[in-house]
DNA sequence: TTTATTATTAGTAATCATTATTATTTAAAT
DNA sequence: ATTTAAATAATAATGATTACTAATAATAAA
């Protein structure tokens, strides 16, 4: 028989693995890893696998209800997505948010008219944050192999 | 006996191994993956290994003579360290520069100002590139769980 | 030039994040 | 209640990157 659903293709499923991931997402302030989002999460399910976590934000990301940012290889994840820019330290990892950026910058303006269709943008500041900063005697090293 | 090398620490040696990639890295105009680099520089040193390319990138990102470029879990790099964002096409990844971004502008100069001590920044661009845009019949779904 | 020192390399094994697979469970439509 | 396929848990596999180690070679010292 022909379904009658009405957005063709696959139904989406409630689930709570779904709306418990989304909502930790959405209460932390930080940019948790997929791998740390597991350990939390099983917290509350602790049944719950890491392939499930990888699927589900892999969802909530194609539908732009979180944002991922790549950062030296890992992939961190972002419940708010508003606009707003990401300053990463280089030397505990952090990312801290940086909301006060111009909504829509000028740069970002005229990038639309020229290059065509941009969907979206990301902007990351790199250096040291003053917690780390405050523990530097000196500027670091630079020729670190350190990842 | 004590040397008598100015600069503290291990001295660099100039090899044919570094030359080569770095040429490579200045040559071409687009942003390999270590991989890449890899098969291509190994076209003249057939007997590199990975763990050499590896080595030698990471080192050459440290001194800042090559910038890395981190895109949906594979680092990128990029030979030219002038000051210039990129586009990201979705669909093909592949990665183009954007040269006419302002040098300085001006939500950069406010924020190394604000958060303090900012190194430097990196902006990428999302979207479909002309070429995939062209092959596209119409705008690409959005729930595919492609990574 | 010859020898000594040690940074660098080649080859390979190991690690780590992420993805694929598959049998089972379960939300929701009928 | 029965049916159907989306979602899950558990686990295996993959792929990028790093660690290790013995051999090599660039530079310094003799
Ligand atoms: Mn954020
Ligand atoms: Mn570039
Ligand atoms: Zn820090
Ligand atoms: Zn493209």
């Amino acid at each position: 028989m022909i379904t009658n659903n009405k957005n063709r293709g696959s139904i989406e499923r409630i689930t709570c693995q779904k709306e418990i991931i989304l909502d930790y997402l959405k209460s932390v302030k930080t940019h948790p890893s997929a791998e740390l989002i597991f350990r939390e999460v099983r917290k509350k399910l602790p049944r719950i696998s890491q392939g499930t976590v990888y699927r589900i934000l892999n969802n909530l990301k194609n539908k732009d209800k979180v944002k991922a940012i790549s950062v030296g290889g890992i992939t961190h994840f972002d419940g708010d997505v508003s606009s707003h820019a990401h300053f990463i330290c280089q030397e505990c990892h952090n990312i801290y948010d940086i909301f006060d950026i111009c909504q829509e910058c000028q740069i970002i303006k005229e990038q639309k008219l020229k290059v065509g269709k941009i969907k979206n943008y990301q902007i990351y500041f790199y250096g040291y944050c003053k917690k780390c900063r405050a523990k530097m005697p000196r500027l670091p090293k630079k020729d670190s192999n350190r990842k």
